[in-house]
DNA sequence: CAGTGGTCTAGACCACAAG
DNA sequence: TTGTGGTCTAGACCACTGG
């Protein structure tokens, strides 16, 4: 017993078999180091991961406690749409439809810190995959954020693409729900009108916590995300 | 300049500028301990998140390479599904609607490492909120990787919540769709036929990487998964 | 073969929070 | 106040892999 790995299989099979029961505290680091013989260092790093995996709760002076309702941790990739296409085995192709500079309903210029009046970036765009529609992409960029945009016309190289290489972004959130298609949407994913499709919603935010861009993503029919835990 | 996190927001913030651009070598470990003063160990722990996080690909001899494209890892919690309820501040109930004891699907079948014969408990569920539908459960319990399955009816506890603190796992994958209300979901989750409903099937594996339950929620109408990037 | 990242050690100090 | 985890250090050896 000496690697980090190795204490983390260890301590994840006594909880496991209840030797450490949910609510349970475990041993001090310093003790599970002489236990296993080896140093410190080496016991925090399995803990850590644990911990980071929602098995165990740690916080100083109180302990390291094995969590009462472990939280499982999912989460998919979310690639650049061209590469998620051709990593299938198809050819990808992209069209944007609009390019308007208008502006954004109340819930985005929140995001981008814009006030009433002010204008950004709005995109559709279809992407393609062997010619079929792959997804419908609704997307707003914020222009204050990131300025270079203005002067991209996203044709050659789609926005998602351009912005993943090219916006600072720290992090953001989205939702995954679902709708039925309508006319706009039927007629735009060559679908059947009232299918239920897949919506993916998201946005990030750079560094200073700034909205960068908000994007819709409509999936074809029968599309599954796919994602481990 | 001296905490990891430190050194990965000014790593993070070179890689943004293109300092240090898409598919660029950076300096090697003791290089850049060097440069900001402090301890290998700080300058790895700090390059390893990054590299976690899709932002950096680092292999040996051949150094730390900046991502040429920066695959985003969203998340999201998968909560025992009471306490997801009662976070959002509702009463959680649910009904046990059947349990049975029956020969899975071939694919299911597959995935506990049964024979065509075998058997496995069924169940389905209806998880409510307020009194209100909440989501469809259909579910597939591996007793040969939890034979304590077989002495509980669920009715006190939910599979959901049984299992998470009684079924040591490892690992699993899902998948999330949508689909429309048939006659029976629609009466079970209490919305018009032809609804566009939420799906998410997952399945988990313990150790051993034995299937121990497959699962498929139906949410109820406008339900939104969450999460972040 | 040589240089890189991966990991471990022994020790130290610090931040936090329970008592 | 005191014990816990969080982090840093300086050094070491190893595993991998490109040249």
């Amino acid at each position: 017993m000496q690697g980090w790995l190795e204490i983390k299989a260890e301590v994840s099979r006594r909880i496991n078999v209840r030797e450490w029961p949910p609510g349970s505290l475990l041993p001090a680091e310093t003790a599970l180091a002489n236990e296993f013989g080896c140093a410190r260092a080496t016991v925090n790093r399995a803990l850590r991961e644990l911990a980071e995996a929602g098995l165990l709760v740690r916080r100083r002076r109180a302990g390291t406690v094995v969590a009462e309702h472990p939280v499982r941790k999912a989460s998919f990739d979310i690639p650049v749409i061209r590469l998620e296409v051709e990593q299938a085995g198809r050819r990808y192709a992209h069209r944007v439809l609009h390019r308007l500079h208008e502006t954004p309903p109340a819930s985005v210029r929140t995001l981008f810190g814009l006030v009433a009046t002010a204008r950004a970036i709005k995109l559709d765009t279809l992407h393609l995959a062997d010619d079929m529609p792959y997804a419908w992409e609704t997307r707003w960029i914020n222009t204050k954020a990131v300025p270079d945009a203005r002067q991209q016309d996203f044709e050659a190289v789609s926005a998602n693409e351009w912005l993943v290489r090219n916006a600072p972004f720290s992090g953001g959130r989205y939702t995954v729900g679902a709708r039925l298609a309508g006319a706009e949407l039927s007629a735009a994913l060559n679908c059947g009108s009232g299918e239920p499709l897949v919506v993916v919603e998201r946005n990030t935010v750079d560094l200073d916590g700034l909205g960068i861009t908000q994007v819709q993503l409509v999936y074809a029919p029968g599309h599954l995300l796919r994602g481990g835990i």
